[in-house]
DNA sequence: TCAAAAGTGTTAAAAATACACCCATGG
DNA sequence: CCATGGGTGTATTTTTAACACTTTTGA
């Protein structure tokens, strides 16, 4: 007994905007689009939405088919549904920003993408669609929810360096920050396992690692936890 | 040439958590059901999404039918999208979340909603769909939002007291607010106009009227303002 | 022994908090 | 003249920001 509406209905699709760090660079994953519309142009990877699977899946699913992407952290950042957005019709897209540590992941491009790969910021092509303006939107998201939770090191391995990290939030915020005052600020969290270990292979003194303890993440945010970088 | 996914899209809707501030009360407006599912029971106001028109068109054009209540502050808050969320079938809605000044719109039922109402937070009734969960997300983001952009004053008149302002953070917040420094933190935003204007009809010393000033407003979003209360 | 990054404390400035009384008005 | 809320300033504590040198390691 679907209502007459259904029939009618706007299409689904999901779209992700994964961020990578590369040495120096933030950059973002996107795929070469296979077939009509924007055929050749590049894009952000998604799809359209299956009738089992909710939505978050379908974005994963989505990432996992055209790069070869997958166990990230991902969360749903921003639904786009502008009449004309798509020249195929009415589709509106539920859109979902990731983080990962690109280093870990070889890209695989398959099904509707010809291709896949990482992109500086500051060295986009033309996109399909309205996908700029939704990597606009992911990026201020970011830069938003790095000061208050603690999700720069979605983008370092397992282990890291209190450098690394560092590194990390100055890339996303865009400015400099103070060593003493970052590393003091950032252990105070009580976020932040120190480990046994050091770098290896630097020709420098090797940097302690740290892990982050996302068990005591979880416990702090029971209670209404509220940080800032 | 729409591809075969399209016809088998999940279903789109939304839905609208619009809150008032009534006296001393937070309250959220609901509409009770006229049609099946969940005929008689109360939930948000929503509807399926038209082809012609964007989400957040739809979502004030479906509070504006079922409640009478238009011309209000509306964001977008979240996607759900569990696949049985709504006993129809695959239907994804598209939630806003929204203020108004309640004492400024008479509520009005038609079309699907048999009847709408204000109610206090802590005395909800049995929600439809996942709707509890929906206005949770509401509230939560809410409280987190009040805190960093000025809306409180969506829940006020055009002119309105700094006590009254003060309530309304207390009611969001629900802790109380100190009187000396919540004025001095907000004056000094710079957000505020000063009226040549008091209250009236009350049965004790009148207090100065001040308007929000959107120019103001708008001018330190450019540049990337943030405050804090 | 040099180069390169790791690691570490203190001081000053700014922001947040706590706190209590007199004032104006209407009834 | 009294009840009610309006309006105002200061001192203390906490937080943030600025700043430079010594240590360790591998090449």
């Amino acid at each position: 007994m679907a209502p007459r509406t259904r029939d009618r209905s706007p299409a689904l699709t999901v779209d992700a905007v994964v961020f990578g760090l590369d040495d120096d660079d933030l950059k973002v994953l996107l795929i070469r689009r296979g077939a009509a519309p924007f055929r050749g142009r590049w894009a952000l990877p998604g799809g359209f939405v299956a009738l089992d699977e909710d939505l978050e899946s379908a974005a994963r699913r989505e990432l996992a088919e055209e790069t070869g992407v997958h166990d990230l952290y991902l969360e749903q950042l921003y639904t786009f549904g502008a009449v004309d957005r798509d020249p195929r019709g009415r589709i509106v897209s539920v859109a979902y920003y990731g983080l990962v540590d690109l280093h870990d992941h070889r890209l695989r491009a398959a099904t509707d993408a010809a291709d896949a790969a990482w992109f500086a910021l500051d060295d986009l092509p033309r996109l399909a669609f309205d996908h700029d303006g939704i990597l606009e939107a992911a990026l201020e998201r970011l830069r938003g929810k790095v000061r208050y939770r603690p999700i720069g090191f979605e983008l370092l391995p397992a282990k890291f360096t209190l450098t690394q990290l560092q590194r990390v939030y100055e890339r996303i915020l865009e400015r400099p920050l103070d060593k003493r005052n970052f590393r003091r600020k950032v252990l105070a969290t009580g976020l932040l396992e120190e480990l046994d270990e050091v770098e290896t292979d630097v020709a420098h003194r090797a940097a302690r690692l740290y892990r982050f303890d996302r068990r005591a993440y979880k416990r702090l945010e029971r209670r209404g936890f509220h940080f800032e970088i």
